[in-house]
DNA sequence: TCCGGTATTGACAATCATTATCAATAAGCA
DNA sequence: TGCTTATTGATAATGATTGTCAATACCGGA
């Protein structure tokens, strides 16, 4: 039942190619608008759908930045989560056994069910530090 | 400098009393709302400030829902996380010395400064369990 | 290759939470 | 009691996201 209907566009194509692209998290209006300065005429309610298959397949990651906005990133693969510069938004992908095996137990021993997890480490990364050293210098 | 030039009204008493009231998190509509049921003529937008100074100063918790609404709880004191029910907004407080230091040594093995973390845990109470399968043999 | 049913698109309107604006109000101090 | 100015609140503005719906184009079948 993945895809008994699913057609296949050159949107959906330019949606996922251009997040594989880009570097780190992006949110959707930034990628519309990417796609348009390439000369894309794709819509933006096309690049808000296409984000969102590409995350129910599994194929592209989702977040929330910090001030709300939905950020999509290309997914290379298993279950994992993120570590982000703040400044920058560069993107370290983390593995997190102990963490995952932990929200688990801890769900459970609460009696939760189906359990899912938000968990992303926020800082500043080394290259940002010397930048905002640097700024305060000045 | 924490307070040089603040004023207590009785607006921000009544979102600090409403807060404690509610069980689990609330957004700033819900608690307008709440407010206004009672009589109060408080003002959504004063509501919003009322939150977002008690988060700032420490007396309450936020977190974003998972559709982007941002939520407040009152805090109870130190550094902690959350298991929410999906369902009902029930919410326990969960301590995580396990991951705090695992979440700093993972930043700091990346370089990056002064990290924070979102770690969030949801699921479905006991008691919603209940309340599903109920509704699904109707 | 052509055709037809229908998934998909895209321009635009509609939502919804949150923030900015700004005149009117009231907290706290001399 | 006055004065200064932080704060309020009605409302408009913003900005991301979703709904609408006619037009388009994908794809399996003839």
């Amino acid at each position: 039942m993945t895809d008994s209907k699913r057609r296949n566009t050159w949107q959906k194509d330019a949606v996922r190619h251009a997040l594989g692209e880009a570097v780190g998290f992006v949110g959707a209006q930034q990628l519309h608008q990417v796609l348009r300065n390439h000369g894309s005429t794709i819509g933006l309610a096309t690049v808000y759908r296409a984000l969102a298959d590409l995350a129910a397949i599994g194929d592209a990651d989702s977040l929330q930045s910090q001030d709300g906005e939905l950020l999509y990133r290309a997914c290379t693969n298993s279950h994992h989560h993120h570590l982000i510069c703040r400044d920058c938004g560069l993107t370290v992908e983390i593995e997190a056994e102990r963490v995952e095996s932990w929200a688990d137990e801890v769900a459970k021993a609460a009696g939760f069910e189906n359990p899912t997890h938000t968990i992303d480490i926020f800082g500043t990364c080394s290259a940002c530090q010397g930048r905002n050293i640097a700024r305060e210098l000045a």
